[in-house]
DNA sequence: TTGAAAGCGCTAACAC
DNA sequence: GTGTTAGCGCTTTCAA
């Protein structure tokens, strides 16, 4: 493989004109630039990141940290931030800290010391210890999922979110309302599933309505989890007509219960989410959608632009969030 | 932060020394090595990967290449491959090479060029131009969903598991039998569908069954795409009594169609589907299991092994399948 | 068992 | 506009 010297002597420049001709930079003419250009491309020449990392002390890597990549949900805002960095030529270190195991080494040990030029937390929620450890680094911090100080935070509107599918179920004329949550505290402790808990327990409120303790359900975040909270939830002696699930898998859990107990919906219990799944669409579930990719891509965003112009200051970005209404609300083309 | 220069001046020894005695080499006492380790713990040092990669030519870098990562399938053989590479202390380099554009851009420009140790390719159909500019990188090189010459290979049997499923519901009586493919050619291109079409028409055969062309769908391997492809079938004027849909994904879809047709599932279509996707318990979907995350962490075992034995030979692993016999092919509660 | 020193391939300051 | 050169922080011979 090619080096930087061996450019310039097929070149007949020295190494400092390639690597000023390669990376755009003034000071050359644009005659030069062409011919080692030409000569660099011809004997396949690629520039040794270890090389202009060491020399620059930039690595143009960027570390992204996230809790699972098996989940959609994770996967859409990966996707996101991934496009966004690779088409800024950036390349993604990716750190999956699912395991507690694994978490705990990664903090301790964390690997990309010294490799990343900033990292990007998404929707994994980080103890104080852990966000610290990582403000240590200093270098940009980007965090998806809710406001962090230190970090470059994207996260959506969860409370607004949540009030919008459960006003839904109300305008409807719901009053039996049933949740599924994350869990107590939830997996993974982020705002945003509080956060719609607690729109729920404010649009009940509105109404006037009690909430009955029996109906919350704790579904994990995961369909079977939401399968077994509906079942436990319709254990109860009075039945709920409606049911708003905080996430989309969850609902997906939920109608399966449903369906097994000919349960019609929405008929004899209605039911949205919350995420904006790709597989809502074919289920017929109402849910609340969320711009995932795009949560991912801003906060690569905002990370370049603070590594672009060297700055500390960090921002905030609020994301919209948008109610879809489907059969499992109303309409009655049977799910 | 600390250099390893640091490091030898507070430890009171030379920097080879130090890095003998990080690095678990031979020729330190045990002596100096215990004073190293703790002065450079004391001091919070962590090594330059750049110097590092700079003076031995290694990363300890592996490059992954996927299609998607928002997609269940390829979220896991990631998570697999990750788990694995992470615990040996490799660092991954995540590269998403779904669209055209970038795909292109990818290969040409190859970012990964002289910055990783080794490259895992994850289920992307790799046109011969492609794996050869990937050869052309000199280093190890995984492959996982198929044979691929001069790549650690990992599959699983396809053809095994396609007559697997629908010698399934031969057993189960059905004659006229519909399938769901994922594309013609399918999207990704892989061996692995083609397999699983020639099983159908193996297993039909091997019966004495003709085929029917116009149950032949087209399901894009997604979900909305399964439903389109079985909505197509049920618009021939013969009904079939079963489906072998290619992918759980198509599966779901199907299943959803059927639904909207009321058409009762076992009882009035039997459905088969492929992956063992993690929601196919809670639909009650008979499939075709596949060790998922197994598949992506052998990959990265054989990359591992020969990046450690500086071997060039490659290896090939075929992964056993599994069928899952659940109510969407027997038994009647309902879907 | 340890140290001195020569690179690894690039960038950036400075000189021309 | 271009070249010279001194590092960047490691690893690895070679010598002691």
């Amino acid at each position: 493989m090619a080096t930087i010297e061996e450019v310039a002597r097929a070149a007949g420049v020295s190494t400092a004109t390639v690597s000023r001709a390669l990376r755009q930079q003034p000071g050359v003419s644009e005659r030069t630039r062409q011919r080692v250009r030409t000569v660099a491309e011809e004997m396949n020449y690629s520039i040794s990141r270890s090389a202009s990392g060491l020399a620059t002390g930039r690595t143009r890597r960027v570390g992204v940290l996230v809790p699972f990549v098996s989940r959609w949900f994770f996967g859409q805002v990966l996707a996101g931030a991934e496009e966004v960095l690779r088409s800024a030529g950036y390349d993604l270190m990716l750190y999956v800290v699912g395991d507690e195991e694994g978490r705990e080494r990664f903090f301790r040990e964390l690997p990309l010391r010294r490799s990343v030029d900033a990292v990007l937390v998404l929707t994994l929620s980080l103890s104080t210890e852990e966000s610290d450890r990582l403000r240590e680094l200093d270098v940009p911090l980007g965090f998806v999922g809710g406001r962090m100080d230190g970090f470059n935070s994207v996260w959506i509107d969860d409370h607004g979110g949540g009030m919008l599918a459960v006003r839904h179920l109300l305008n409807q004329g719901h009053t039996d309302i049933a949740m599924i949550h994350g869990g107590a505290p939830d997996a993974l402790n982020l705002p945003a599933p509080h956060e719609r808990c607690t729109a729920f327990r404010d649009a009940m409120a509105e109404h006037e309505i009690p909430v009955r303790e029996s109906w919350l359900g704790t579904g994990d975040f995961s369909v079977s989890g939401g399968r077994r909270a509906m079942n436990r939830i319709l254990a109860d002696e009075l039945r709920p007509t409606a049911v708003f699930a905080m996430s989309d898998e969850m609902a997906f859990g939920a109608m399966h219960a449903l369906r097994n107990h000919k349960i019609h919906v929405p008929g004899e219990i209605a039911i949205v989410g919350f995420d904006g799944h790709e597989m809502s669409e074919c289920s017929g579930l109402s849910t609340v959608v969320q711009p995932v990719r795009q949560e991912g891509g801003t906060a690569a965003k905002l990370l370049l632009e603070q590594l672009e112009q060297g700055s500390t200051e960090t921002r905030d970005v609020v994301l919209p969030t948008e109610l879809v209404v489907r059969s499992s609300t109303t309409g009655d083309d049977s799910m």
